[in-house]
DNA sequence: ACGGATGTTATTAA
DNA sequence: ATTAATAACATCCG
């Protein structure tokens, strides 16, 4: 699940759950899923310390806290945070860190395949700078989307999902704003029009916005979505053409035959 | 049983 | 210097 509108959920979710509360205590159930800090500076850092606020930059959610290094998620494929409150017991199944409130709940992350990373940074600004990230998908202006893309050369695809361009589209939303745009995904950056280019940025902005108001649940999302029709074969929600699959690397692009011509 | 699944990174090749 | 492909990581699902 976890691409830019599935962090933004967490972000709301740990906001509505976790926020303003003290951690007492911080257990790392599988030590690999930090990533530059030991489980025990992991701990003793974050122990003591109250989450102030949260902000997201593309996948990745941080946490603010009273004073110190802020708290970075990134959910890797199946990685997602449960709230369990004062008297739920035991942990859910893949947890891999639990954050132990001084009054009583937790906060446990979760991460199926170990994909995921948790671990300090100082701040955001340097973290995307030292992580290498472009602007965040929904913060970047028309102006810097239309300068980071025209940069690049190669296939329109494989440049939004470069987490150096633009933060926080990946495979599944990458295909749905092109097939909303009615862009073939091996169309080159070349081949696109400054007109182009402002179109798939103004369907980005709304692909993203409509997806975090469906909290990401992609049962949610509306019916002439590509989401729903995800798979190689079956008809394109506007009924004229066929779902395809096309090889990028080691990853599948679906897009829609009629739709969107190369 | 096999292939595919939302991500990142290292390595290799073009 | 870019860009693209591949494997690896670990687990689940149909």
């Amino acid at each position: 699940m976890p691409e830019l509108p599935d962090v933004e959920t967490f972000r709301r979710y740990y906001e509505s759950t976790a926020l303003h509360k003290r951690i007492k205590r911080v257990e790392t159930l599988h030590k690999k899923i930090l990533k530059g800090v030991s489980p025990e500076d992991f701990a003793q850092t974050l122990e003591g310390r109250t989450s102030n606020s949260t902000m997201r930059h593309g996948k990745n959610l941080l946490v603010q806290m009273d004073k110190g290094p802020w708290l970075r998620f990134h959910f890797g494929m199946t990685g997602s945070l449960q709230f369990l409150k004062k008297d739920e017991e035991g942990i859910p199944l893949h947890t891999r860190v639990i954050f132990e409130h001084s009054d009583g709940s937790r906060l446990a992350f979760l991460c199926i395949r170990m994909l995921g990373r948790t671990g300090l940074v100082e701040d955001p600004e340097s973290f995307a700078k030292s992580a290498g990230l472009g602007p965040d998908a929904m913060e970047i202006s028309l102006k810097e989307f239309r300068a980071m893309l025209s940069s690049r050369t190669g296939a329109i695809k494989s440049v939004l999902m470069d987490q150096g361009v633009i933060a926080g589209l990946g495979n599944v939303y990458s295909d749905e704003v092109l097939f909303h745009a009615g862009f073939h995904p091996r169309r080159k950056i070349s081949q696109f029009s400054t007109e182009d280019l402002s179109h798939l940025y103004r369907v980005m902005h709304r692909v993203m916005e409509m997806a975090i108001k469906k909290k990401a649940e992609p049962e949610k999302m509306p019916s002439n979505w590509l989401l729903p029709h995800r798979k190689e074969g079956v008809e394109c929600p506007d009924g004229k053409g066929k779902i395809k699959r096309l090889r990028f690397g080691s990853r599948s692009a679906y897009y829609c035959n009629e739709c969107q011509k190369e």
